[in-house]
DNA sequence: AGGCAGGTTCTTA
DNA sequence: TAAGAACCTGCC
């Protein structure tokens, strides 16, 4: 257990709500269980302080990058100019507390290659049913609780198809098919997407059977990191043409290098504003 | 009950 | 090159 206070921008309930991660489950004693590759994370708000059901060895060494600690979000936020762009201010202020985690770009492409043309519970339960089915189960030492893995590439291929259609998946079983083949063969090294450029990962990623320019961007900003990367979903479209009177007229220069962070601000308070 | 969901591919001109 | 249809399935 580790505990202790976190100053910068952090809230749970915003991250958890962003949409940028599907393995983020409330339980009914308000923390979240939180499942990142092999591990699994409690994490508490106790007043001004946090509970953290891991060793001090796992805090520095994973759930520290995870919640990407080391950036400054308070910081970001102060590259808002109030003045001649209130819509942002009023997203950046509704959005506060949010991060962008530094989450396995392997589950984020999974996760967004799922994600497309359904609503977040139900990409959640595809998620989970698929990392049930053929993902490496773990038990949780601290409260004897089994959880499993997103599936590797090689686990994803040694299922059946008829297996894999109870997940939900739909049409996207084909793109999961498809994209663990690549990775399975040494077609695609997930690794060494970490040391391409911008427009390097863009153009790889959208050779992917199933991967789109939103797919892409997504695993860019969540996964490879890039918080640069800007993916426009409907929502996105629907706030750069209503108050921004369309894409080209948004002030991307204004925003480099954090575009994605700003993006995220945006997504959370036009989506909770109800219009 | 039936439209719609944090899109992408396929088809057509 | 660009618009429009088709696509699986399960939430709300």
């Amino acid at each position: 257990m580790v505990s202790g206070r976190i100053v910068d921008d952090f809230n749970l309930d915003k991250i958890a709500d962003s949409g940028q991660c599907f393995r983020w489950e409330k339980q009914s004693d308000g923390a979240y269980s939180i499942i990142h590759l092999d591990k699994r994370l409690k994490i508490l708000k106790v007043g001004q302080e946090y509970e953290l059901s891991c060793t001090m060895d796992d805090y520095k060494n994973i759930w520290y990058t995870y919640f990407d600690f080391d950036t400054k979000y308070s910081k970001i936020r102060q590259l808002i100019d109030r003045n001649n762009d209130r819509f942002m201010y009023n997203a950046v202020t509704y959005g506060k507390g949010i991060r962008i985690l530094r989450q396995d770009t392997w589950e984020m492409l999974i996760s967004f290659i799922i994600s497309q043309r359904k609503n977040i519970p139900a990409i959640k339960s595809s998620i989970e049913k698929l990392s049930r089915l053929c993902g490496t189960r773990h038990i949780d030492e601290t409260d004897n609780t089994e959880y499993y893995s997103i599936p590797t590439p090689e686990q994803i291929l040694k299922t059946s198809v008829n297996d894999l259609n109870a997940c939900g998946l739909g049409y996207r079983v084909d793109y999961i098919k498809s994209v663990a083949k690549e990775v399975y063969d040494g077609k695609l090294d997930i690794k060494s997407l970490e040391n391409m450029s911008y427009e390097q990962s863009l153009y790889r990623l959208k050779q992917l059977y199933g991967v789109g320019d939103k797919v892409a961007n997504c695993v860019i900003l969540f996964g490879l990191h890039n918080l640069d990367a800007f993916p426009i979903d409907i929502w996105i479209q629907r706030i750069l043409e209503n108050e921004y009177n369309g894409e080209n007229n948004y002030p991307f220069e204004k925003y480099r290098p954090y575009n994605g962070v700003f993006q995220q601000y945006m997504y959370a308070y036009y989506r909770n504003r109800g219009d």
